[in-house]
DNA sequence: ATGTATGCAAACAATTTGCACGACC
DNA sequence: GGTCGTGCAAATTGTTTGCATACAT
């Protein structure tokens, strides 16, 4: 839920290696633009605003390349396509995203707090996982309770409710 | 949650609702063949032994009718496809899929075990969750300590170990 | 220079769907 | 007989890629 976007940096790369472009750099301020979780359309979308000419492949490439980098993480997904957010936090852990405006949420990784033995049986030895949380942020969910509109301010995209 | 599949009955409708024909016996048994995960093609690819005539269409059909009725599962994915495992057991809780041959097992589920406080900070209220574990199975694992070619006997489709 | 990034458009692949026909109850 | 399931083939859709050009280093 915090935020730790350093704007300012935008004149060199943003990310990782690779040559330093105005899309790129562009793409890369989008994305740090989001205060949730965002799709490559989205982010497409959003980029247009600062260079209309961008094309969804150049797109496509810098996220690759931003999670490469671990400056952004794919925390779910949302009508078939992937949703990625903004995560300078270093260590493992996973996010929870919410489902009403978009806003994510750090959480311990729940397989290291419960322990190896509990998801590996059988002499199995597990090499990797996937987690990804679903639910709604302390605003959302007020205003679930309250049957009315969303009234949080995370700027992210909105996600279908129906996809919890 | 409930089951009210009786397996062992494939003489009616495998799984849930719905009329039992004769594509519909031969996916579901198809499914329950397998001794682990699987995807869409290697049970289309299995039924083809039954009934070489069965279309595509029919199969995925058969796996949304089979994924609702909870007569099967969805436990991860392989190169972009969907894997699925044939589940019995009630209550809550996830599957390791082994990389190495497809083989299953069901392991608790580790946001139970880690409790909700942790997988849900600062008010978010986790609302669904997907966890998949994809690992090697004691089999497996043996032979990839061995340096030897994989020797368990799960008649699963391998699944591609760069995945893990 | 030289190699990488971009744009465009075509390619891709898993899954879904419209439609007409045949099977189940 | 009416409804649901099937087959075929075309459509969808998120994402990737080939290729020629433009740009960063």
């Amino acid at each position: 839920m915090e935020r730790h976007v350093d704007i300012g940096d935008m004149t060199g790369a943003a990310y990782g290696p690779g040559r330093s472009t105005a899309q790129r750099r562009a793409v890369a301020a989008a994305a740090a633009s989001f205060a949730g979780a965002f799709s490559a359309d989205d982010l497409a979308e959003r980029v247009r605003g600062t260079d209309p000419e961008i094309s969804r492949a150049t797109v496509y490439r810098s996220i690759a390349a931003m999670t490469a980098s671990r400056y952004i993480t794919e925390v779910g997904e949302r009508e078939g396509s992937a949703l990625y957010t903004r995560c300078a936090e270093s260590g493992h852990h996973h996010h929870v995203v919410c489902t009403g405006c978009g806003a994510t949420a750090h959480t311990p990784c729940p397989i290291d707090v419960a322990g190896a033995a509990a998801a590996a049986p059988d002499g199995f030895v597990v090499t990797s996982h996937e987690v990804r949380l679903y639910g709604l942020c302390a605003a959302c969910s007020d205003v679930a309770r309250d049957a009315d509109g969303c009234s949080c301010d995370a700027d992210a995209a909105p996600t279908d409710p129906a996809t919890a």
